[in-house]
DNA sequence: TCTGCACCTTTACATCATGTCAGGGTCAGG
DNA sequence: CCTGACCCTGACATGATGTAAAGGTGCAGA
């Protein structure tokens, strides 16, 4: 299979194929005389693994770990737990920093009268 | 005031402040003979104001804006205040989206008993 | 006055994940 | 054999920030 054929079957971007290829998060994909890559039905289920991961926020350094475990067949999966729950207690940190941010400026909009005069107390609160 | 100083006084690292200048969002500094930048307490003021958006999560670009309409005695205030409202939701919208994220681990680490044995359903869902 | 240290200057490279483009080679059908 | 679709590598861009190198400046103390 192609680049192209396995980037669409595995929903990952040709581009992002390569670059897993160049950081070494997977191995190199084997070649064509052409020089074009091959790849097999594993290597097409290891990019959905690796979409998976990323659309629930794993950083490529975790998908690293991810991977190793998902490949360990002797892995406990306590460790796989305990990497999901740093990461989702780390998503939650975010998240109530974005929420923080978004409360202040809510509040501070609301004290905006928002016509068309000048004064405003979100300018006002910039400046402190 | 030199840069140090200025960096200390508005909470902006020194590499920010030039950066800021190199992309325009701040003016060039005045220059001493020596080729040293040399900051005003008005520029302090700016360079505070610039950090105080960056806390709440404004994009250079949007500070950008908000700093024509600080400096715009003419200014409407509706301005500001659409430009924070239309932030805010921008901010909720990446907020529930990590904390989709977040749930969707909670859910997966529930059902994953985080023994010593191999099978898991983290994993699992990271195949489909 | 010389010396040393703290400060300043610019330039460049690194991060992270991803897009896009350029300049070329390959393959398959007509 | 030509054409269009595919593939290759390499390079540059994003956004916000850090760090490092190589050199000039300014001041205080010996």
């Amino acid at each position: 299979m192609n680049i192209g054929a396995a980037s669409r079957a595995s929903g990952v971007s040709q581009r992002m194929i390569r670059h897993y290829e160049q950081i070494g998060l997977i191995p190199g994909a084997a070649r064509r005389d052409s020089g074009y890559r091959d790849y097999s039905e594993a290597d097409v289920h290891r990019l959905r693994f690796i979409a998976n991961a990323r659309d629930l926020g794993f950083a490529i350094s975790e998908i690293s770990t991810l991977l190793a475990l998902w490949s360990d067949q002797r892995r406990a999966s306590s460790e796989v737990r305990s990497l999901a729950l740093a990461h989702a207690e780390e998503l939650g940190r975010k998240a109530r920093a974005l929420e923080a941010m978004r409360q202040t400026l809510l509040t501070l909009a609301q004290q905006c009268h928002g016509n068309d005069r000048p004064d405003c107390p979100i300018l006002q609160r910039l400046e402190d």
